[in-house]
DNA sequence: ATAAAGCTTCCAGTAACTGGAAGTTCAAGG
DNA sequence: CCTTGAACTTCCAGTTACTGGAAGCTTTAT
């Protein structure tokens, strides 16, 4: 497929996927014309790109997840860690995220059409703060 | 307090810290020495800041959610449509978070060891897409 | 008193896109 | 068959959000 197909279905921009595979993170086909040519497989890579980006990863961290995608010496101990010190991350931004919904879920429940500015609860837009 | 302390409490760089004042998110104290000095209510801005850009929102997003934080008006239509406009876009975070930590704990738990590099469930590491 | 650490500003460099120019190829309508 | 517009190509420049380093001042610790 073309790159304005694989823009729609990964949801990222044309310009994006062109850049992904100037740094290499990945190798479309080209078809006889010139024209990149995307498989599904490649769509699955963008796909999780996207995702991965969009949830505050790097670009460097994404291709070492990328590797855990594509490795096919999958087994090997290193993998594995770098899996698990992922997963202890991604753990922490749940964490984070949850609380930062929650606090703004209080925000909009609690505080529409109260006038006094200082309610008390947006202080938890914060966190914890180690004082 | 100083940069310093300001930075350890917050988890950002000094530099970081600087360049948030430079594009006018913050706005501490000068100390008579010209040092900056942070107040708590600082360093609560700077760790929302930490967090929010962590998990993929824009400085520019950031600047709005503060807003809400700073904003005196705050029962305002707009501001309370902008805090519910991103507590849906922190649930398909949340969302996407989830499944790419259940993905990446099934590649930890159920693929060590296995020497088929085959496995069908990487493919949700990229999570579905439509055909 | 002096050295090291921490602060200041300023300027240059990097990461990750993003926009635009200039040209080629393809799909649809006349 | 021809043309016109959308989609594709490369290349280069600009933007966002930092990040590193120089040069110099202030504070803290021996």
């Amino acid at each position: 497929m073309n790159i304005g197909t694989a823009s729609e279905k990964s949801g990222l921009p044309a310009k994006t996927i062109r850049y992904y595979e100037d740094i290499g993170l990945l190798r479309p086909d080209r078809a006889d014309n010139g024209y990149r040519d995307y498989s599904m497989s490649d769509v699955h890579r963008l796909r999780f790109l996207q995702r991965s980006r969009s949830l505050g990863f790097s670009v460097e961290e994404c291709r070492q997840l990328l590797s855990l995608y594509g490795d096919k010496e999958r087994e090997s101990a290193d993998v594995k860690a770098l899996a698990e010190t992922k997963l202890t991350e991604i753990d922490r931004k749940l964490a984070e995220l949850t609380e930062l919904r929650n606090t703004l879920r209080h925000l909009v429940h609690n505080c529409h059409g109260d006038s006094r500015p200082d309610c008390p609860i947006i202080d938890g837009l914060s966190g914890r703060v180690t004082q």
